[in-house]
DNA sequence: AACCGATCATTGACTTTATCAACGGTATGG
DNA sequence: CCATACCGTTGATAAAGTCAATGATCGGTT
């Protein structure tokens, strides 16, 4: 038990890291496809986490924002715009309206098309969201400066669509 | 009437999707988080269709990279780098070796561990993936200049360790 | 040498996400 | 009115992720 010292070398002086920062030196890298998957799944992952007492995860908080923008999003165009298939923002609207944060309302120039809209619970909710996304994404993105954060979220935002 | 062009003008050009930029606007359109799954969904959907040919997928380009690197991972290693639970490890390993891309090889050192290295044709394979990866980031990263690009990459590989 | 706890790869059960086809209700254009 | 296309919904299925348990092996201890 106690500090379990990290097996591996029989150095004299024990190594910090299990090693795999090795890795870094090969080519996988310098793939932004990998580097954004890993950066993907650290961020999301914490989030998740942070977001859990509120009872709902990332992709119900993307819903839960559009929904919360007055922008009046249909379910199809929810769809477009997070990447999901129609069934999944089926499921997700499902689960928000059942925690009473949004509601469907039939579009009126479209009665096949139903707008999605947070309720006051729902902006409520989604405040609490937010504050607590934006504690995590700080953490997240710990080592970059305001302005690091800043280019990031510039380029990013151009190879998103 | 509507203010909104709706779906559906039968004209033959440049066919975008229909008005969901306006949700750009929005506060979802900040979030690191959002930008990097929704990047990372573009990236990989067309990067593992491009790559359908080859009969693999990213995940298993990752692996095959390490393994043609010559820096001897061990499958625990390959998990850790890469994120991922030891048992997909194992498949993806499984199906790279049944392909004759790479090979277990028990580490002489701890013969719990293997090691997972390419066979000549794993090398071959990997070549012709890592081709076929930069010309589909080239696609993805379109408008980026060689200079943001090289920015990404920075700031990326900050926040996926 | 023999035990002990820890680690590695592996398997299996299970949950979550993703992908796809089909269907009822509705709109649009002929 | 009719044909066609679309929206949300359901259900089936595949892929990906999570977790616990196991056999073999290791390192260290007695």
């Amino acid at each position: 038990m106690s500090t379990s010292p990290r097996q591996g070398e029989a150095k004299p002086d024990a190594m910090e890291d299990a090693g795999t920062e090795r890795f870094l030196a090969g080519e996988l890298a310098q793939q932004v496809q990998f580097l954004t998957a890993r950066a993907r799944g650290r961020g999301s992952g914490h989030a998740n986490q942070m977001l859990a007492p509120l009872g709902i995860k990332v992709r119900h908080y993307s819903v839960l924002s559009l929904a919360a923008s007055g922008l009046k999003p249909s379910q199809r165009e929810l769809g477009e715009f997070l990447a999901l298939d129609p069934s999944q923002i089926v499921a997700l609207v499902d689960s928000l309206e059942e925690l009473g944060a949004v509601q469907r309302e039939t579009d009126p120039r479209d009665r096949r098309s139903k707008i999605i809209v947070a309720t006051d619970a729902g902006v409520e909710l989604f405040e609490k969201a937010r504050q607590i996304l934006l504690e995590s994404e700080d953490v997240t993105l710990g080592t970059l400066s305001a302005r690091e954060r800043k280019q990031l979220r510039t380029l990013l935002l151009k190879i998103a669509f």
